[in-house]
DNA sequence: AATCACGCCAACCGCGCGGAG
DNA sequence: CCTCCGCGCGGTTGGCGTGAT
């Protein structure tokens, strides 16, 4: 027997927020801070379940979230996080503070998860379009801070940014009250034409830049060769690959010699693919795997893979 | 111009967890 | 202990916009 729906009240509305239920929450936020979600409703005189005003909150009127396109570094972000610690959107949001679990879980659905399974093939060792846990291979390195990044309680901006709301309430009124010019593609900067004038300042509105790691841009475009496979830059990311070689497992398929001789591979591919980071990874003195990975999460890294589908052509 | 198909994303829904009584 | 309640999370859906035919 299952817990009777919060929403099922005859007089609660659904759907879309309006810009004044919008103003109506945000201002009962800045006034008493998030939280108490039951008694919102009520003090709002919002005809929302709590369930709903949270949502509304967490997702959309919080202050510092970044909406529109995801960047490369945060789209990087995303599927590395996302092999590591498998669909806990709440987690990984948790890295990227801007964005929300939703957006990411959207993203994730509607993009990445599309571009990583174009691209899966046999020479896969381990499936990065499932989405099953994280390989338990890496559940060590998964509480890679879980637990202080916990996904409870810890939001970035949450707690110590909710009193900048009358950002968002000037926003709102900016948007509300002023007229609605249609962009040639609202999508590019907002979702929609609303949220185009009151929220869409999104940052990355400027980053038209796709993600390339598994597709090359040329291909994107409508086909060609690439200049590097798939299955060349996935054996060097192979979630196998970096689990034996990062962090000293082996598997039954991958004795030391091969192991060794994978990593030599590997490392060569790395110096093609990447030659401007030679020289930054020999003197790391790590492991190529941790380089990866320090690089993927390295919060300068957007810049850099900018910087690097600008200069190569791979990227 | 009309219709259809598809993509995107805000919002909803159901469930699990943890705290309070 | 058990039950109730509030909250958060992940999966899913519905509506809208856009492009193709």
């Amino acid at each position: 027997m299952g817990r009777p729906p919060c929403c099922d009240k005859v007089g609660i509305k659904k759907g879309p927020w309006t810009p004044e239920e919008d103003i109506m929450l945000v201002s009962y936020i800045q006034e008493h801070g998030p939280g108490n979600w039951r008694s919102v409703p009520t003090n709002t005189g919002l005809s929302r379940c709590s369930k709903s005003c949270r949502l509304r909150w967490t997702n959309y009127l919080r202050p510092g979230i970044k909406r529109g396109n995801f960047t490369p570094h945060e789209e990087g972000m995303i599927i590395h996080l996302q092999a590591l610690l498998g669909n806990k959107w709440a987690a990984i949001a948790s890295y990227l503070p801007q964005r929300t679990d939703n957006d990411i879980k959207n993203y994730w659905n509607t993009h990445l998860k599309k571009k990583l399974k174009k691209f899966q093939t046999p020479f896969s060792s381990h499936n990065m379009t499932s989405d099953s846990a994280p390989s338990e291979h890496f559940e060590s390195r998964a509480s890679l801070d879980v637990s202080s990044h916990s996904s409870t309680n810890h939001r970035p901006n949450q707690t110590s940014t909710y009193a900048s709301s009358t950002e968002n309430i000037s926003r709102l009124l900016e948007g509300w009250m002023r007229s609605s010019p249609k962009t040639p593609d609202p999508r590019k900067t907002a979702t929609t034409g609303l949220e185009s004038n009151y929220i869409g300042n999104s940052a990355a509105a400027g980053t038209t830049s796709s993600f390339n790691y598994y597709q090359p841009k040329h291909e994107q475009d409508g086909g060609g060769d690439q200049l590097i496979s798939h299955e060349e830059f996935e054996s060097i990311l192979s979630f196998e690959n970096l689990n034996n070689i990062a962090w000293g497992k082996s598997s039954s398929s991958c004795d030391s010699s091969t192991l060794n001789q994978q990593t030599a591979a590997n490392e060569d591919k790395f110096n093609s693919i990447m030659p401007d980071k030679k020289q930054q990874r020999s003197e790391s003195n790590v492991p190529l795997a941790s380089f990866l990975e320090n690089w993927l999460l390295d919060e300068t890294t957007g810049a850099q893979v900018d910087d690097m589908m600008e200069m190569s052509p791979i990227f």
